[in-house]
DNA sequence: CTAACGATTCGCT
DNA sequence: GCGAATCGTTAGT
């Protein structure tokens, strides 16, 4: 099932980040549909959070997207390279995000081997590696995600509590004593 | 206009 | 483990 704007409006961020885990990532891009269960996200919130974009309600023309009612993507080029994929949450006028950094391929595999010219098990481990997977790019940004070109979706995967990790967020050591935040969620691996 | 710098990945040592 | 790749965003002149 489609998820709703209710899920991705919430106030809690690391929630929303928490939930995230299990759900499927879907992409019809260029006619090719490809989707991976979510294994690993982090949350990043607009307000007491120097690791995210729009930190200390920083409004430019590129955070103005978080700035959004949830349920938009957010997308953005990494090191001049990498376009990374996030979630924008919270209601309008609030700034958080989750940025999804890993995937378990479940469909369209043969197209996401072709895009990334990699192995299964290379595929999607990785916030750049899966936007290559998935054929998004930033072209794609503040893409409606109840539309069916970028969307998640529930399976009803149930993560156990003991299953999801939690650990301080990746590449984030500029933001001082924010990177300490317990702000990553991850499962190991995923049972269908 | 200029300069510094990344929410990363890959290949080589 | 280390460094290059590579360019849009941001802040400051």
């Amino acid at each position: 099932m489609l998820l709703s704007t209710d899920f991705y409006t919430r106030s809690d961020v690391t929630l929303v980040a928490r939930e995230l885990v299990g759900k499927v990532l879907f992409s019809n891009i260029d006619g090719k549909l490809t989707a991976g269960i979510i294994t690993e996200t982090e949350a990043y919130c607009g307000r007491d959070d120097k690791a995210c974009h729009a930190n200390n309600n920083l409004r430019t023309k590129r955070t103005d997207i978080m700035y959004q009612n949830g349920g938009l993507a957010y997308i953005y080029l990494c090191y001049g390279i990498h376009h990374l994929f996030n979630v924008v949450t919270n209601i309008q006028g609030l700034a958080d995000a989750v940025l999804i950094r890993g995937l378990y391929p479940f469909e369209g595999i043969a197209e996401m081997k072709q895009r990334r010219k990699t192995s299964f098990d290379n595929l999607c481990n990785g916030p750049g590696k899966l936007t290559k997977a998935l054929g998004i790019t930033t072209h794609f940004n503040k893409t409606n995600l109840l539309e069916k070109t970028i969307w998640i979706e529930d399976h009803g995967i149930k993560i156990k509590p003991d299953e999801l990790n939690i650990s301080k967020r990746i590449g984030v050591e500029y933001a001082g004593e924010d990177a300490d935040k317990l702000w990553r969620f991850y499962v190991d691996s995923v049972s269908l």
